[in-house]
DNA sequence: AATGAATGAGAATTCATTCAT
DNA sequence: GATGAATGAATTCTCATTCAT
C-alpha cells in the first residue's frame, strides 16, 4: 500500500546555533523581520499544540502572533512549511534537553534511566511538543521519520558504547534501541501526557529495572 | 494545556461480532443495505489507509464503493463516525488475530513473544490498519485511548496471571504493560511498516530476549 | 520569446447539436443539472463580456446565475475552463450566424460581402462575444488560435472554390484569407463595436469594393 | 453594453523623445534615478511581454530590474501606470521604425508595401511589443484606442495624399485605412508572431498585390 | 434506499500598495 | 532615493452535509 503523504523538502541538517535560522522559511534581513518570524513560530507552536495541524488555521496563527495574515507568507510558503520548521525545532529542543542529562550518567543503564526520566519530565512540561512531533506522522512523514531515526540512532550508539565498555550485554543493537524508544514514548504518552498525577520517578524506576533485568524471575 | 480535539461520541461498547451492531453505522434492514454498508466500510478502510483521514473525502469513498454520494449518509452521520467505526473494527480484527496465538503459548514469556511476532506479521499484511489506528490520535482521541487502554489492560492481566503462576517477576504491572506495548508498536512501525525486508522472526526473538532477560550483562 | 500562457486542454472538436454538451465541464445527468449549467454559461458570458476575464469573479457569475458559489464547481474546474467553453460556444455561434448567409451568396465576391456585413451586424448585436473571443488571446491562447485558424481556413476554402469557379483570381490563397479576416475584424471593432452610429451597409460596401478591385485607380 | 474597464488616466500627449517626459513615470532628478527608471521600464517590457499584464507582478519586475520592491513606487503610481507608459513608448518605437521606411517609398502603393513589410519584420524582432500593445485592449483601453486611432489616422492621411497625387483611387478614406490596418495586424500575427519560418517578403508582396489590384480576375 | 445536484462556510494564498528605517 | 517588511482585501477552490427526486 502506497503512502502518498506530503513529505516536504529535506533542507539539510539545519544550522547549529539559532535553530530557527537558516533553512527554514525565507530568512529575514532586518531585526524587525527576525522578531516577526519568531512571533510566528511561537504562535504556531501553541496553535498546533492546542488544535492540531488541521484544525489550526493560518489566520489563527497570525492573529495570535499579532501580525497581518499576509505576513505569514513573507516567511513561509504554506502551513506545511511552518509545521516542518517546527518539527525540526522541537526535535532539537527535546534533544538539547535530554542529551546533557544522559551524558552526565555514570553508565549506560543509568543513562537510559536518566533519558527516560528527563523525557517524561519534558513531555509533561511541553505537551505541545509531544503532539507536534507525533502528528508529523500524518502531516510531514519525512520529518517524523527523520526525528525518530535520528533519536534512535543516538540511542543505538549509546548502547554500542556501553556494550564496548562492558556495562551491558554485548549484542545490544538497533532492535534494542527501537524497543527502548517505543517503551519511552508510550510511557511518556501514558504517564507524561495523559496522567498529570502519575509518579514519574516511580515510572522511570520501574521501566529502567525492566530494561536492566528483564521480566524473568530472579532467583 | 487543553485538549479540545474532536473526539466523537463514545457510543457505548457495541457487541463484538455482529457487524450490524452499534458503532458501525445505522443498521440496514435489507440485504441490499447490508451490502452497501459493507462496501462503504471496505472503501473507507482503503481510502483512510492510503490518504489519511483529512485527505480522504467522502466522495472518494463512495466512488470507490460504487455508491452514490448521498448513500453515505444513509449509514453514517459524518466522516468522523465512519472513521470511528473503522477504528473499532480494526482494533477488533487485530485483537482477534493476536489473541488466539497468544493464548496458545505455554507461558507468559512465550506469550509475549507470540504476541509481538503475530503483531509484526499483522502490521506487514495490513498496513492500513496500523495507520488508521494511529491516526485516531488526531481524529478520534477517545477511540485511540480506548484501543490502547484496552490492549494494554489485556496485557497487564496476562502479566498478572503469569506472575501468579510464578512464570515472571511478581511485581509485573501496568507500567510494564505500557512499556511492552510501546516496544511492540515501535518495532511494528520500524520493521513491519517501514522495512519490507526485515527479518521479523529475528526482531521478535531479540526483543523477547530483551524483555525476558533485560540489558544487564550475563555472567 | 516564449509564451507560457495557459492554453487549456483541447477537448476534440465538440459535439454537433447542443454546443454546450459533451466536452465541456462535467456533463449534468439530470434536467435540473442541465438548467443550472445553462444558467452558469449565460451568466459567465455577460460577466466576461462586461468586465473581462480578470475582473470577473466566480462569485459574481454564480450570483448572477442565481446559484450557490459551490455549484460552479459542479460543472467547471476553474474560471479558465468556463472561459474556454464559452470561447468555443461563441465561436460556434458566430459561425452559425454567418455561414448560411455566406452560403446563400451567388458568387465569391458577394459571399465576402455578405460575410463582412453579417459579421458587422453580429458584432453590434453581441458585443460581448467579440470581447470574449478577443480576450482569449490573453487567457486561453489555444482557443484563440483555434478560433481564428478555423475561421480563416473556412475562408480560404471559399476563396479556392471561387477561384476554381473562375470568379476570382486563381492564386487566391491563405495569405489572402488572413488579410481579409484581419480587415473584417478591424472593421468590426471600429464600426461595429466602437461606433454605434456607423453606417454598416456603407462600410461593408466600401470594404468589399476594395477587396474586389483594389486600390489601383480605374481607367 | 457598458464598457467599464479600467482605462487609466490619459495624461495628455507627452513629448516624444525625452524619456523623462510625461506619461513615463515620475521624473527622476538624479542620474542614478534615471538609471533606475530605465531599468524598471526594461524589466517591465520583458515581464509583460513574457507573462502578460495579469500574470506579471511588480515584485518580478523589480527583481528583474535589480531594485527593491519599494523603489517601483518612486517612479510609478501603479501597475497600470507603468503599463500605460510602456504602451505609449512601444507605440512610438513602432512608429519610429516604420515611418522613415514608409516615407522613403516612391508612391502610395509602394508605401503600403513598405509599411507592411517593415511591420512584419518589426513584429518578428519584437514580439513582446506586439503583445503589450494588443493586451492594452484589456488593460488600458484608452491607450489601445489611441494607438490604433493614431496609427490609422496616419495611414488615412497617406491614402488621401496618394489619392491627391493621383496614385490611387480618389475615394480612398477612413474605411480603407482601417481595412488595411486590420490586414497588416493579422498578417503580423499569423506570419510574424506565430510562424517563425514564414517568408515575410512573399507575404508582403501577396498582400500588397491584393491591396493594389483586388480580388477580381484580371483580363 | 438510492441518487446526484445544491449549498455555503471556511481556508489558503496572492500581491498591489503602504510604511518605517 | 532606496530598501524590504507589513498589510489586508479579495479570490479561488474544497468538501462535508443537506435536499429534492
Amino acid at each position: 500500500m502506497e503512502q502518498p503523504r506530503s513529505s516536504g523538502a529535506d533542507s539539510g541538517d539545519g544550522a547549529a546555533d539559532d535553530p530557527r535560522a537558516g533553512g527554514r522559511g525565507k530568512a529575514p534581513r532586518t531585526e524587525r523581520g527576525r522578531r516577526t518570524l519568531r512571533k510566528l513560530l511561537d504562535a504556531a507552536a501553541v496553535e498546533f499544540g492546542e488544535h492540531g495541524f488541521h484544525e489550526a488555521s493560518i489566520s489563527a496563527i497570525t492573529r495570535r502572533a499579532g501580525t497581518a495574515l499576509g505576513s505569514f507568507y513573507t516567511y513561509f510558503d504554506s502551513k506545511e512549511e511552518i509545521f516542518q520548521a517546527l518539527v525540526r525545532y522541537m526535535s532539537e529542543q527535546l534533544r538539547d534537553h535530554v542529551t546533557p542529562i544522559v551524558q552526565a550518567a555514570p553508565d549506560e543503564i543509568a543513562a537510559e534511566h536518566a533519558g527516560l526520566h528527563s523525557f517524561l519530565g519534558f513531555v509533561r512540561e511541553h505537551k505541545e511538543i509531544y503532539r507536534i512531533i507525533d502528528e508529523a506522522e500524518f502531516v510531514d512523514y519525512a520529518s517524523y521519520r527523520r526525528h525518530y531515526e535520528t533519536t534512535v540512532e543516538r540511542m543505538r550508539q549509546r548502547l554500542a558504547a556501553g556494550a564496548a565498555r562492558g556495562e551491558i550485554r554485548p549484542d545490544a543493537g538497533e532492535v534494542h534501541a527501537w524497543a527502548i524508544a517505543g517503551m519511552n514514548v508510550f510511557l511518556g504518552m501514558r504517564y507524561g501526557l495523559w496522567d498529570a498525577d502519575a509518579d514519574i520517578d516511580a515510572v522511570a524506576r520501574i521501566a529502567n529495572d525492566l530494561l536492566a533485568n528483564g521480566l524473568a524471575k530472579k532467583g
